[in-house]
DNA sequence: GAGTGGTCTAGACCACGAG
DNA sequence: TCGTGGTCTAGACCACTCA
């Protein structure tokens, strides 16, 4: 009986699952200490964590350094709609950062410009309440973003509105999706498990003369969030494909 | 000195990724055991696996039980093209199952049908090598797929074209990206580990009269391979968004 | 300093795969 | 049957947080 015997972790993690979703432990409470819970549920400490990191893949456990495990706040999923328009049903608190940096690495490449070249980074971060939600970064060559909207702390803003604020005029937006591991920062910003993926958008918008005038990363922490493509085909697409 | 500390797995994690890279260990090897490599690196079995996780976690091993741990091949990466146009670089082997179900779940809902409504199912499981690589789905209510192009084994196949198939005359493709743990099927199906996240697509695709005439769902493991989408801006969109 | 999670050990026993 | 990985135990010691 392979059904019944499935592990003790996953028994475990099945039982706090429906303790959260039958309200018997709300969201953003604290977990007794994992050494209770393995008195409790008469398992050894790893076992208990190892059903605790199930639940923390998932994102339904926040787990603390010296202060304890807490149980997230119900996922305020983030859709990102794409050609750079959004629309947001939640609103989140989102503030933004704006630095000066130099072009280096990947993003010379996705900028299609020398490294070297001075860049905006506008920095977004998006919070659910007391917990850091989504993140995202926007390069524009500085020569294009004189400091414009500069530090602007933006407030309470639609969710969605992230990455979805093309500056310039612009004529094609290519967005690529990927589901990866997060970077050790991306992990510690958005405080997550460096095992729960993220779903990272990268967004290179063009103007109509061809330049690349905007550079666009957002990480979307695991089942946070999706992101939505519509197309609409017309006849010759249509013909197009036959 | 945090950095240098750094946990034991971290260190074994990287000195098997090296070996990998430098050739030293070639892909599609087996590992020694767990318990030599454990006895090598002189750390205890956990700890040891715990390194393999890692490594499992970036999809660079394989662990089969009863059978050892093996370097995966280069991970071919697939380029999913959005808008039902594939533009495949890879050429992989697909092999297509058609099966008779009835909607049920999550299914009718984005089919917008009745529970138990006849469907056709397409499974497509793609490989690279010997592996298998990424799978996908696509369900069409069976009075709109009268056993059209039914068994079709149709053989090396250009890999992004798994999901590239509207087979009726559309008007609208809907496309939704997320990250998210795979089910045991699919886990099992992709020999991953269920730690692994996926870069999920659902498709939903319209006809002229706006019915749902095909749904389809692309599970793409982990960092195996990214979506594109590209949107060209209308002069209307860009008055739009100002 | 008390309490928490983070990491690791040195075993044990079970389940799977191949000969 | 034998070697493999899968799971679990019952501790130990370290690192972080907060009073």
């Amino acid at each position: 009986m392979n059904t019944s015997v499935a592990s003790r972790r996953h028994a475990i993690a099945d039982d706090l699952r429906t303790q959260i979703a039958t309200g018997h432990i709300k969201a953003g409470e604290r977990l007794p200490s994992e050494a209770q819970l393995a008195a409790r549920y008469t398992v050894s400490t790893p076992t208990l964590r190892n059903a605790l990191a199930l639940l923390q893949a998932e994102g339904v456990v926040e787990k603390v350094h010296g202060k304890g495990n807490f149980i997230r706040h119900p996922l305020p999923r983030i859709t990102y709609v794409g050609g750079g328009l959004a629309a947001s049903k939640t609103t989140l608190d989102v503030s933004v950062r704006t630095t000066k940096v130099r072009a280096r690495g990947h993003l010379t490449d996705l900028l299609q410009v020398a490294a070297g070249t001075p860049l905006t980074e506008f920095l977004y971060l998006s919070h659910a309440g007391k917990s850091p939600h989504s993140l995202a970064r926007i390069y524009v060559p500085r020569d294009l973003a004189p400091a414009a909207t500069p530090g602007e702390t933006s407030g309470p803003k639609g969710a969605a509105a992230l990455l979805a604020e093309p500056r310039l005029p612009l004529s094609e937006i290519q967005e690529s999706v990927c589901a990866r591991l997060p970077t050790p920062t991306e992990a510690a910003t958005l405080r997550i498990s460096s095992t729960l993926a993220v779903l990272a958008i990268t967004r290179v918008a063009t103007d109509t003369t061809g330049r690349i005038v905007e550079v666009a990363l957002l990480a979307l922490p695991g089942d946070r969030g999706e992101a939505v493509f519509t197309t609409q085909l017309s006849t010759e697409d249509r013909r197009a494909e036959g």
